[in-house]
DNA sequence: TCTGGGGTCCTAGGACCC
DNA sequence: TCTGGGGTCCTAGGACCC
């Protein structure tokens, strides 16, 4: 039996951890730059519905309305989240064998021989410990496939008289569960995709599991034939303790302001080839391939520009100072005077296991692994811009605006709450 | 004053080669 | 006289997740 635990509203509870005098407050929390609204508590949620004010709208369009209903907003502070997240992690190991799978989601697998009722008992026993270890609420969904853990997570939450335990053990609980879900609350299944199967008459999650999964495949593509199989209770997505290697490794942001200088477009695409490069190291290994982009905003009052340049390498790579020299060379055709950048990133793609083999035996490669090991070794140990690489620039201009940013409870001294007497 | 996230995988289609 | 396949690489964009 797998299940999954996930916190509700993850980085807006975070928010509340360390600040009590916000816990029965709207809390919602903004992304990057303060571009939009990515977590809302459960009071937020509730008074967003109300007002309009919901997950992923650009907060520059609600900001009047939630200030005056008494919204606490939050800037992202991703080191308080990392640390709450550890804690909560960490508890849920003390249950049981688990596969963090997000910040704010971890798979537990429990023996077969457990009842239906231990299980249960078990489940209110892993939230009860996880609010007095962290004070944070999470929700627990049972089920035989990844998909249906999922599915169980969501009736724990949503479902009339909903205890925050949900679980699917049976036909019986699947159907109940599944026929009050509808397909885009499916693992898997978005807005567009569930809109495409309510024309073809079906409108929930149970008449999606009962499809043929062969005649889904052809309809649609290999990942929904996948889900309907889940939801059949085939487990299909393995248990894996260790994440898969990424096939493909991104490191793109907006610029805080529009940028419109070409060296500090080479030094942000500089500095998004080295994180690329970094984790690609991390999952050891190889890039045959990049992509590099560049763009404008699309609400900008301006032609809209996008460029992306696609680069082979000779030699599968994982070495920065070569994957720099191509971003360097790529620059030229992606820089037009007078362009008002406004995003801009590196994809490492074509990635290989680092044993992987090069055919061409005639091209040598210049990677140096040792220097990348030392590389990578200080920055871990020291701090991510410990060494750093000149093509980045000197100065770190690209600091993202985190105008309600909280204190760094968990990572600064000078931020640690003091409790009065 | 200005403001619209970030990451991964998949697929359709065009260009090109033999 | 008219017609014609299959593979690979790349681009662009769709779709999903949190």
């Amino acid at each position: 039996m797998l299940a999954l635990i996930d916190a509700t509203g993850m980085y807006a509870s975070a928010e509340k951890v360390f600040d009590p005098t916000i816990r029965n407050k709207p809390v919602i929390v903004l992304s990057n730059n303060d571009g939009c609204i990515v977590a809302m508590c459960p009071i937020a949620k509730r008074l967003g519905k109300e007002l309009g004010i919901s997950k992923f709208g650009p907060y520059f369009q609600v900001a009047d309305k939630a200030r005056k209903a008494g919204f606490v907003v939050k800037s992202s502070n991703y080191e308080l989240y990392a640390d709450i997240s550890q804690r909560m992690m960490e508890t849920c190991e003390s249950f049981g064998e688990t596969h963090i799978y997000s910040i704010d989601e971890c798979f537990m697998r429990f023996p077969d021989e457990y009842t239906k009722d231990y299980l249960e008992e078990l489940g209110h026993d892993l939230r009860k410990t996880i609010w007095r270890h962290v004070r944070l609420p999470v929700g627990v969904g049972f089920g035989p496939s990844l998909t249906l853990a999922k599915a169980a997570n969501h009736a724990s939450k949503k479902l009339p008289g909903a205890t925050g335990v949900a679980l699917i053990a049976t036909y019986n609980d699947r159907k109940h569960v599944l026929s009050q879900m509808a397909c885009d609350d499916v693992w898997g299944v978005g807005r567009r995709l569930a809109k495409r199967l309510d024309v073809m008459g079906i409108k929930n999650a149970w008449q999606l599991a009962e499809q043929p999964a062969k005649k889904i495949r052809k309809d649609f593509s290999i990942l929904m034939e996948n889900t309907v199989r889940e939801l059949k209770g085939e487990a299909y997505y393995q248990w894996d303790t260790v994440r898969p290697a990424k096939k493909e490794i991104y490191s793109t942001r907006s610029f805080g302001k529009r940028v419109t200088c070409n060296i500090e477009l080479k030094n942000a695409l500089s500095g998004h080839g080295e994180t690329a490069s970094r984790k690609m190291r991390e999952q050891n290994s190889l890039c045959a391939g990049m992509v590099i982009f560049a763009a404008s905003s699309p609400h900008d009052n301006a032609p809209y520009f996008k460029k992306s340049v696609y680069h082979q390498f000779e030699v599968p790579t994982c070495d920065t100072r070569i994957i720099l020299g191509a971003i360097s060379a790529a620059l030229p055709q992606l820089y037009k005077s007078g362009t008002r950048y406004y995003k801009c990133g590196v994809g490492l793609v074509d990635l290989h296991d680092s044993q992987y083999q090069q055919q061409d035996l005639f091209a040598v490669s210049q990677d140096d692994p040792s220097l990348m090991k030392m590389l990578d070794s200080i920055n871990s140990r020291y701090g991510r811009h410990t060494l750093q690489f000149a093509s980045r620039g000197i100065e770190q201009k690209f600091d993202m605006k985190r105008e309600f940013l909280s204190k760094r409870a968990t990572t600064r001294w000078s931020d640690i709450p003091r409790v009065m007497c």
